[in-house]
DNA sequence: GAGTGGTCTAGACCACGTT
DNA sequence: ACGTGGTCTAGACCACTCC
């Protein structure tokens, strides 16, 4: 007796069906029952195995109307946000991180803004230059509530990171990220490169429920390359 | 009778008490058998929300060790990377595409490299601009190996666009995604902006099996954003 | 109305990795 | 060795949506 049809063989024979253009660009492919009945497994493995694909967005799916491949595939890449000191020591530098400035300040209107505060409530700011073998890697501007996340003020902020102190101790969150490009600006001085080069940026807004924790922004040197597969 | 327990409820739950840090970062969560029963579900109904969960990177789920929450949850950013033309059009602009050079020719070095092409046989290079409301929006460099995608010489690339006619035409395939930022250089002149404007560049190489099919560099005009949820 | 995907169940076997 | 998650099965009911 042979191995059982798993979802992976399912998802693999239908990806492969799809990329030799056995089923088209705008195909309809036959049903559940009838694949389930063709690979001779379950039903449901063939459901868990079609759902996949329609998540990664080559497949669209709907009751009654059935199961076509995707015109156009829609790709979705999984981008991979590692905490800073993990990002550098997994390249075999060694991580250091100075922190520039640490203040409770009224934030500007831009950061305001992005965190969604109307009141010029004052805010926690924070820069951090972060280091691989002592070369400037990554400079960090964060702003923090403190209303959201009040014991932030006592924290040891010189020797944990702001950011993995927020891990451990503030709850869990959702929020934005955006990437771009811009100048390096004033802050070309810390990363020791131009003031019109061009950099890396991402920022970051975090809020819990309703309330905003925080905003960082990330400038990473030049050369920065951000990779993912889809 | 009420209804029965469905996947998202317990998603729903166990997400709540990992913000609510009922289940700090670091806890060893009840076992399936355990929360189906407290559920009052079956154990494929809690696996299948906890297996989610663990996707998105807020759990960490192994044989014997048990499922614990995440300790840094801000892991994986799902980005959505539409055909051009959709992206401008979803933004309520007209999109429009000027075929700025179309070629058959050798390609440099560095996009030798990318490909994988070792010898220098001649590529399909194109660079195109594609524009919002007649402003410009994006110069896509693109070139592509004749011998993966033979019909592509005969193609109308002037009126329809290289990414569309692959889309439609070439088996699909996976491939890698880099996001960097980079000064414009002579490219700032199509895009009308400044030579040492920093802009948003992603480059993307895809192939057919072993078989490099194309590598496009997308350069954004400047104040471009990408975002995404997490 | 009828066909399709969406999901739940109860049970089973197994792979893996910790112990 | 053994406990945990990973997956398959067979059957069932239902929601959606196209006709």
């Amino acid at each position: 007796m042979s191995q059982p049809t798993t979802y992976r063989d399912v998802k693999a024979e239908v990806l492969r069906r799809i990329r030799a253009r056995v089923w088209p660009p705008g195909a309809l492919i036959p049903g559940e029952e009838s694949l389930a009945r063709e690979f001779d497994c379950a039903r449901s493995t063939v459901n868990r195995a079609l759902r996949e694909l329609a998540e990664t967005g080559l497949l669209d799916r709907r009751r009654k109307a059935g199961t076509r491949v995707s015109l156009n595939p829609v790709r979705r890449a999984t981008l991979e946000i590692p905490v800073i000191r993990q990002e550098i020591e997994a390249s075999g530098a060694t991580h250091r991180h100075m922190l520039l400035e640490c203040r409770v300040a009224e934030a500007p209107l831009a950061v305001r803004a992005r965190l969604g505060l109307e009141d010029s409530l004052p805010l926690l700011q924070m820069q951090t230059l972060h280091l691989a073998d002592d070369r400037p890697y990554l400079l960090e501007d964060r702003w923090v509530n403190p209303d959201a996340v009040p014991g932030i003020l006592d924290a040891p902020l010189d020797r944990i990171s702001a950011n993995e102190w927020l891990v451990q101790n503030a709850a869990l969150t959702y929020g934005d990220i955006e990437f771009s490009a811009v100048a390096a600006g004033p802050a070309g001085e810390a990363l020791a490169c131009a003031a019109d080069a061009a950099l890396f940026m991402v920022e970051r807004t975090t809020w819990q429920g309703v309330q905003p924790i925080t905003y960082v922004r990330l400038l990473y040197a030049p050369g920065y390359r951000m990779k993912t597969v889809i």
